[in-house]
DNA sequence: ACGTTGAGATTGCCG
DNA sequence: CGGCAATGTCAACGT
């Protein structure tokens, strides 16, 4: 990698247009060639950058960075302040919990925490349009699909009315009804799917991990 | 800003938790506080951050950032390369250009360009589920509802559709129909907007500035 | 190879 | 201030 700090402009054109004024900033060059310019503020998010695959050209006074899908990065320098190359080696990679898929198997495991005396009878059933999370029966022997969301939105509500949509045409699971169960539920969605004739639910994640993966103790 | 080359390991707890094995990594300290971890590929986001506000508490062989919402970062050092403090100065920002508010502004100037005819009774037209960009009447007196992206996707095709039912039940906007204007329109987007009784139109955005933002001149 | 989906997002707008 | 949508996403996974 290589760190350079410097007196620039910045001007991108690709995707849209982008310019950044004379200012100081941090240029870094990662070793698969992308480039990022940050300032000291404003988050993890480079205020302009190339991705890698990318192709560099140092004229000294100037960077040309260009890719195949003919995007343009062009830094113009003014003053460079310290320029410094770093060998970091390759990375063992980011290890991580508590994602969708994490509250999907919490569930699995608990269905009756979505809506008391459900069953679970499937999970990732697959359809033509995608997996349905999980297949579930309540107490009446309805089928119910449950759609799983960190975060419920709704695109979230969309992807369930297809589900159901399908299931119904297809015959084997009828009746059925849906359900989006998640850690929290826009209120959009909520309408969204009160509107569509869908129950919704907020899951507490502590809760559940609480209960544990395995199945839970009766006594 | 604080730039760091170090052996590091580094654990966040927070929305999730993820953790880092030792490796050689670069760290930027920006002067608001946040937090970078960066690896040598990867594209523009780090591997892990902490935003601000957030406080650093150094221990020499460990960095500990902690946020207001108990969100939590460690980083623990098993050598240190290189460690370099520069002071970047305020950034004047950044300015973009052809980004979908501008396609918006000027398809409302220039409806025409969506399809002949047609006329713009207003812009962001509220309703429950979210504004309409643009609802129009053509030359038949027919309402029209148009959704304008910078790509036309499904996620966008549905939402056009969400708006139309919505209109069309309540009452006041019947008869309507939608149309889908984009740069560019996805073909699965043409599909199912051809299948939900959608027109869809691609827009020369070039041609379009090339017209201006104002009253077009009539003669 | 391409399409789909999820993600610790961040910013800006508007109610 | 909170809800919501857009973003030059990006990466992983499955067909």
């Amino acid at each position: 990698m290589r760190i350079v700090v410097a007196d620039c402009t910045v001007d991108y054109e690709g995707r849209l247009a982008a310019t950044l004024s004379l200012a100081r900033r941090l240029l870094m060059v990662k070793a698969d060639g992308s480039v990022l310019v940050h300032a000291d503020s404003g988050g993890y998010k480079p205020l302009n950058w190339m991705s890698a695959p990318c192709f560099l050209v140092d004229y000294g006074d100037r960077w040309e960075v260009t890719n195949p899908k003919g995007e343009k990065l062009v830094v113009r320098f003014a003053q460079i302040l310290s320029d410094q190359a770093v060998d970091l080696g390759s990375e063992p990679g980011l290890a991580k919990d508590g994602v969708e898929a994490h509250l999907q198997e919490l569930l699995a495991a608990h269905p009756h925490e979505v809506e008391p005396g459900l069953v679970l009878v499937r999970r990732e059933h697959a359809t033509a349009l995608g997996p349905v999370d999980l297949l579930c029966q309540d107490g009446d022997g309805c089928w119910v699909a449950v759609e799983v969301k960190r975060r419920g939105e709704i695109a979230g509500v969309e992807q369930l009315v297809r589900y159901i949509e399908f299931l119904e045409r297809e015959g084997r699971h009828r009746p059925i009804r849906g359900v989006l169960a998640g850690q929290k539920i826009a209120p959009q969605a909520r309408t969204l799917a009160e509107a569509r004739g869908l129950r919704w639910t907020e899951i507490d994640y502590d809760r559940l991990r609480g209960l544990g993966s395995g199945t839970p103790t009766l006594f």
